[in-house]
RNA sequence: GUGGAUGUAGCUCAGUUGGCAGAGCACCGGGUUGUGGCCCCGGUUGUCGUGGGUUCAAGUCCCAUCAUCCACCCCA
């Protein structure tokens, strides 16, 4: 019989990647809590339409990344890509901007790409979602940036670049794009397929284009940045102070783009070179008009996103397990009765106990003990119940002791043998 | 969607000009009638990714196909 896998780019995540997911979600959960975001669940699937009106029609994603069908009424529905579109359907679903003037928020859970899998990059992912709705000043964009630097800090990542740029507001924009195409206008022949493409679509991707000779054109072309209006320009400057007074590190990247149509001003990307071509593991910025271009009320948002595998990736951090494992050897029929009692001794005080199923020998069982980690074995036989003993083996300490065969008791005396 | 590399035991891989499918690790048992890691002895594990073709004979050569990895595109 064949057997059956997982689809292209979908994965089982377990042993050291889970773990080290899970030591991320925790500290970042930490983090969240402490700087006042709530936890909250949206769906992994949502109307198509959400995902158009949100991301943008022409973007690749949309365009061909999705993971879209119709279901059973014929309605077409999609899993999600990103986060930030379902977190805003939610924040007006749910009506929260009548009940706080900020709202923080974070999801953790999948998200679906229909690309094609490589280092760090796969069609079934997992991000960590952070939102800030309400809060138009940059203050919030640099607390952003500063939590992030706190939580990689707290899992020991380092080897880390964090580039900022201002994508501006569409009013600086389609002056820009003006004088963007008129430049590239000059060079159509030296510019590859997909940038003479870029050039009617969205220009500001060509700044995106890994082509040498596209590079070298857009090169010397004029920067949004460079144009943008003064309330974007005011609110990057404000941006760069409040970084400076939370002592980040960070470099200006005034090519830095984002894939989603709805960012404006603040863009910010976390980058590493031990990631291979997809480098960036965290990345976000401002969305001041994706709320109310969802039919809400006009409001400001500002989020990121961390790439869970990408992230795990980085994380060097060894784990070490501070609760004993303890194991339990019995010999022999009598020694099996105690089984299930001293279970629930230990389990009554919290103590982690492992066992063999079977009915082995005696140094079977020391093997399987030893290969699960066991700290301490218990062992049982007839002598033992004779002598009304248990032997506990340190097995660090390649030494045992004998202690009184009483379960009530017994879970205690350990505890304080081993604190001795 | 495009390009390159790779598919042999649970894992990492070797396999010569085509000639009986291998090693290490892991796992199980024993060496010690009841004591782990190191050591020694023994044992289990295979549609050689799949389907065709060439040949007396294919893991090896040819074609197709699927999967994985890396890169492009794009992105967390």
């Amino acid at each position: 019989m064949e057997k059956i896998q997982t689809l292209r780019g979908f994965r089982d995540i377990l042993g050291d990647e889970r773990k080290k997911i899970s030591f991320i979600e925790n500290i970042s959960r930490r983090y969240l809590s402490l700087f006042g975001f709530s936890e909250i669940t949206i769906p992994v699937l949502e109307k198509t339409e959400l995902f158009i009106r949100s991301i943008g029609d022409t973007t690749d994603i949309v365009e061909k990344e999705m993971f879209t069908f119709t279901d059973r009424s014929g309605e077409s529905v999609s899993l999600r890509p990103e986060a930030t579109a379902g977190m805003v359907r939610a924040y007006l679903q749910e009506g929260l901007y009548t009940k706080e003037r900020v709202s923080k928020l974070f999801t953790i859970g999948p998200m679906f790409r229909h690309e094609r899998p490589q280092k760090g990059r796969f069609r079934e992912f997992h991000q960590i979602n952070v939102e800030v709705f309400g809060v138009g000043d940059p203050l919030i964009d640099a607390e952003l940036l500063w939590m992030v630097s706190l939580i990689l800090n707290e899992i020991e990542v380092s080897n880390y670049k964090c580039e900022i740029n201002s994508v501006g507001c569409p009013e600086c924009r389609e002056g820009f794009k003006k004088e963007l195409m008129a430049y590239f206008k000059g060079y159509t022949d030296g510019l590859c397929d997909d940038c003479v493409k870029r050039l009617q679509r969205n220009p500001l991707r060509i700044f995106d284009c890994k082509n040498t000779q596209c590079t070298s054109i857009s090169k010397e072309s004029p920067l949004l940045f460079d144009h943008l209006c003064m309330p974007c320009r005011e609110h990057f400057e404000r941006f760069l102070t409040y970084l400076k007074e939370f002592n980040l590190f960070f470099t200006i990247n005034k090519r830095l783009v984002r894939g989603l149509d709805y960012y404006t001003k603040t863009v910010f990307e976390f980058t590493s070179d031990e990631l291979g071509a997809q480098k960036a593991f965290v990345a976000g910025g401002r969305y001041d008009n994706l709320i109310e271009g969802m039919g809400g009320p006009a409001t400001p948002g500002c989020g990121f996103a961390i790439g869970m595998e990408r992230l795990a990736l980085l994380v060097k951090k060894e784990y070490t397990e501070t609760q004993p494992n303890f194991f339990f050897a019995y010999v022999g029929e009598e020694a099996r009765t105690y089984l299930i009692p001293v279970l629930k001794a230990f389990s009554k005080e919290g103590l982690r106990l492992r066992y063999s199923y079977e009915d082995k020998s005696l140094k079977s069982q020391m093997r399987y003990a030893d290969s699960l980690h066991a700290d301490y074995v218990l062992i049982l036989g007839d002598e033992e119940i004779g002598k009304k003993i248990f032997i506990v083996r340190d097995m660090k300490q390649k030494r045992q002791s004998e202690m009184p065969l009483d379960l009530i008791t017994l879970p205690q005396k350990i505890t304080e043998h081993i604190h001795r």
